[in-house]
DNA sequence: GGTATCGGACGATCAATCAT
DNA sequence: TGATTGATCGTCCGATACCG
């Protein structure tokens, strides 16, 4: 009930694992290419002139930054602090990964249940806001699966540049997993341009032209994507670069680069700047332009999920677990190692 | 208005593979 | 043996249903 929502507030917890949204340092200008769309207006809606001046908008909640944050508070919180990054908008997304949301290790066994965010805290703060901080405890993870085959890997290659060859695996050795080279879900295949500092992931910005030098489309054209398929999704684009971020854990704390001054994403490329007019005014909507078309490949949209949104399985006369599915959590997450969806429960 | 439910995207982990 | 790949498992977003 107390709804702490700043601006378009995150998460109600403070030891949230991204920076909290500070007005000064955080989103710098940046300018995003106008969309090369081609025709059709893209003031149509209202949206600025094609150099569009605008600022980084707030940490979407849950999302991080994939890049080095100041350290929070240091309470033995939250492990990491990365910076939020922003949801990725139609035009943008065909070359800006998309904000990466940051999980805690494991989730109370409440707000598992209820699949809800959690937090490193043990009374979570979910909990606590609903009274069940005696039961907020952490479920117990099942043990991974052995001795599964797995065939013939592909292999990537990484040339100075950080283009990635991929050798095609044995012609026939099809293995277990999906024909089309993709992991499973859209975990595409990384395309570094152009390498980021340590510890850093590669991002870019669409239609960017890096000030790089001249062989900037290193050398030739390397078709960022393996698969062919997907024609600059998001998260074709960055990925944490494939070849293992030297320095840091993938989660958390990015140790170096602490610019007094100067914000990190100073230093590093950041994504586009969604839409927002001006920070700490409110983020009324987002430009029109920005949004990007309905759903059409299910692996692009906004946040990952698409056509989200279901019509509830048993009307919940019954036993539904009380105020989290205390009821019977365990129940759900009754599949295991399926392949396809992914052991989700529910 | 709030909370509950839940499909599915996405993140993190780590065993299987591969290169050296 | 170390590095890399990729499947598995877990988290949780976000739409919808239900309830007071
Ligand atoms: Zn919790
Ligand atoms: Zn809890």
């Amino acid at each position: 009930m107390h709804a702490q929502h700043p601006a378009l507030a995150p998460y109600p917890y403070a030891g949230a694992p991204y920076p909290p949204l500070h007005a000064g340092a955080y989103p710098p200008f940046v300018y995003a290419a106008p969309v090369p769309d081609g025709h059709h207006d893209p003031n149509a809606n209202g949206a600025p002139q094609p150099p569009f001046l605008m600022a980084y908008p707030p940490p979407p909640p849950g999302m991080v930054y994939a890049i080095p944050a100041p350290m929070p508070p240091a309470n033995g919180q939250a492990p990491g602090g990365v910076y939020p990054q922003f949801a990725p908008s139609a035009s943008i997304s065909q070359v800006m990964p998309r904000p990466k949301r940051k999980q805690v290790k494991m989730a109370c066994t409440n707000c598992a249940t209820a699949c809800k965010r959690c937090d490193e805290a043990r009374p979570c703060e979910r909990c606590l806001k609903y009274g069940l901080a005696s039961t907020c405890v952490d479920g117990v993870r099942k043990e991974r699966k052995k001795g599964i085959k797995r065939g013939p890997y592909k292999r990537k290659n990484k040339s100075l540049n950080g283009d990635t060859i991929v050798s095609a695996p044995p012609p026939q050795g099809l293995p277990v997993s999906p024909p089309n080279g993709e992991a499973h879900d859209g975990h595409a295949q990384s395309l570094p341009y152009m390498l980021a500092p340590e510890g850093y992931y590669q991002y870019f910005y669409p239609g960017f032209a890096p000030p790089v030098p001249a062989h900037a489309p290193a050398d030739g054209s390397q078709p960022p994507q393996q698969n062919g398929s997907t024609n600059g999704t998001p998260s074709a684009v960055a990925s944490p670069t494939p070849q293992a971020p030297p320095a840091q854990p993938p989660a958390s704390n990015h140790p170096s680069l602490s610019h007094p001054g100067v914000p990190p994403y100073f230093h590093q490329v950041y994504p586009p700047p969604f839409n927002y007019p001006t920070p700490g005014v409110g983020y009324p909507q987002p430009y029109p332009i920005m949004v990007p078309p309905p759903a059409q490949d299910p692996k692009n949209d906004q946040n990952g999920d698409s056509g989200k949104g279901k019509k509830r399985a048993h009307p919940s006369g019954s036993a539904t677990p009380a105020t989290n599915g205390e009821g019977d959590p365990k129940a759900k997450r009754a599949r295991t190692g399926q392949d396809d969806t992914n052991g989700v429960g529910h």
